[in-house]
DNA sequence: CATGAATGAGAATTCATTCAT
DNA sequence: TATGAATGAATTCTCATTCAT
């Protein structure tokens, strides 16, 4: 979970007053950061897009730097939550190819999806302004992915299921091999949509079939049917 | 100099006498939207980090998007020189894995220089503004990478040393393999200076086991007994 | 106010309370584009003048062209109505020598304020760029009051005290025939101070004569006693 | 002719050294004044367009208000001249109705040439930039070929062919009958090609009906139906 | 508390004019 | 003599932030 502020507050103002404007603010701040990065949004198109006076902007975020840190801290913060719940339900049917194909599925739908993609872009973009926001990017994102990943893989070594090997190594292999293929070309190429279901699934098989490869417990028969 | 076609033609006159200026405000330019981004960088500093007129710089690049443009294309095309040279140098010493540590270390080094991490943020960074650029940069990088590579790898699956994959998608798990883990953290962290030598050496060496082991055709003893 | 629905929408908010700083900011503007040209006012003079910050100006009026478009079909249109007005009100006394007098001198004192003169020279200036204000100035001046007149003679005609000429011509050569004269010299001569009301009287009276003589039904005895 | 300073100099250098260059400065600059008027033409444009260096320009002219001066008072003189000739060249044949309509179709054809149009268009725009300008005009155009039909119909007078009525204003009205309605049409809009020849000649025709109406000798029987 | 206005600066571009070569 | 560069200011427009109502 997030240590951040809520992010919406229900309406009900738990914790103050006037909860349903910095809703609408940080809303409307995301979805133009996101799109046109720091220094193309401007204040007064956040205070039009929230509908919402700027002086209220101010009233809400004493400035643009900690708009746009509080907006990116929470988006941030729910895509590395959402990705972080993925690897965490990570079963252990017995079926290690298949559990990890799972996993990898997963993993691959949240990552590819558009706000994230986005928040990736403006967040490497802005990492020389905003290096925080770089670190926490990675922190809550890649960082604890690959960690919790490691951990898993721990126990799976420790039950001979896996390789003895580093398995903080391990964890970003797997992480890398399964997305670095579909987010390198949304990056560069400016895809925003994620692509389709059947290319998404092929990077996941394949990743995990050399991952398994690589670190997979080499049964008596090879991955192919031996004959 | 880069083996495609000049993606634009310089506005200025690039053999004149005044190619000294040119090549000056082509320095400061992409010294600047590197480090800062292109709206964070202003016209006003390029012109006098190029101990220039802001005259002489509209001169030359009739506007600030032009500069931009074939600032970071050269730069884009420059880098992708250098790593696709490496590849096309993949020796054939018979030790395959020897071979491939070897590239993937050359690639490493190259890929890890400040300015080439710089320059995937800024491209990263301005792909909405930019997407020419996004484009540019994964023709010029990645995808030619990964077509060299493929063709190498092609040619080894003929001769047996590669199992009869896919050998593009052989081509880009090796390169992300390699790669993905310094680079993210380069993307997120800020790191602009590279990973010390011992570091990326590891990466290459696990990576391209860990390709090996999913896509090198397995030797005598291991798996399958030789007949 | 003109009779035409509005040619330009106002963009600010003409009707709440800083309409206030819409008029200032409408009455400088006019007078500066008046004075000066549309190029050589600038949008800083314009605020200063209107004493209004240059951002209010642009929240009013989204830039500058607008803002000239909306000033100058303003006094297009106010001038327009007062000459169309004066025409309207052509009497009919009997007597269409005095009456055409009348209207004559009432014509020409309109068309021959400052303020009209200038109006005048600035949309002809100006006619390369703002093709637009040109046909607005025509159809709501010239055009309007020949039209206007055209009506007038026609009746004339039909009563059988006009020859039974086209009317529109009719129509645009007494325009022409009160007004070329001084209206010429004033373009050319920049003199802004209407001509004194004598030698405007003599333009009416002998213009009206050459036009009666023109398109008057010829009385029993010409226009001179013949003793 | 004019009395200003030559044109364009014949190649061959009468006067100085580099009177191609000249010749080609005021061609290019008059071409772009008309076009787009003071303030919108900028010196580089001027060079570039005589494909001249700029310093060449300053050379030639020392700033752009004298090139400005000098371009315009040429054209003027030359359009002045042109017309000029016309009312000079007025014949005497005996049937002043018939001599007049030659007269009057020949000033339309001059007047409403485009380059005279936007010339005219020109002065009136920057009669408040330029005082002397529009007196020169109004000197070489209107005023002197008044001056000349006054000197004409002056001599019709004493031989008893015209009514002996002030010969300036006769003039000025007979100059403007013709003229004001396509001119009047060309300032506003924007018609910068001559109308119709039988337009033209319609004009010079009912121009010249009515103005004989007004100052003509009244033949024994009126011009129309003798009963 | 929230809206319109103000501030003061800074951006991109363009210009007329003048050096230096 | 003529060309490229420089100068220095101006112009349009935008921005982040702060008053005043």
């Amino acid at each position: 979970m997030s240590s951040t502020p809520p992010l919406v507050v229900p309406s009900g103002a738990p914790d103050g007053r006037s909860s349903r404007k910095h809703g609408a603010i940080l809303e409307a701040a995301a979805s133009l950061f996101l799109r046109k990065g720091y220094l193309g949004t401007s204040m007064d198109e956040v205070a039009a897009l929230a509908i919402v006076s700027k002086q209220t902007v101010y009233k809400h975020f004493s400035d643009k730097e900690r708009l746009f840190g509080e907006v990116i801290l929470n988006t941030v913060n729910e895509a590395g939550d959402a990705v972080h719940g993925a690897v965490m339900a990570l079963r252990d049917s017995g079926d290690i190819e298949a559990d990890l194909r799972d996993l990898a599925r997963r993993q691959l739908a949240l990552v590819m999806q558009p706000r994230t993609l986005q928040l990736r872009r403006l967040v490497i973009g802005e990492a020389g302004r905003f290096p925080e926001l770089g670190r926490a990017f990675y922190e809550q994102g890649p960082g604890r992915t690959i960690a919790a990943l490691a951990a898993a893989f721990q126990r799976l070594i420790e039950r001979g299921l896996l390789l003895p090997e580093d398995p903080v190594l391990a964890a970003a292999h797997f992480n890398w091999l399964i997305m670095s293929i579909p987010l390198n070309q949304s990056m560069f190429l400016g895809r925003d949509a994620p692509p389709p279901a059947a290319e998404l699934q092929r990077y996941a098989e394949t990743g995990v079939r050399v991952f398994l490869a690589g670190y997979g417990k080499p049964p008596a028969p090879p991955r192919r049917k031996p004959t």
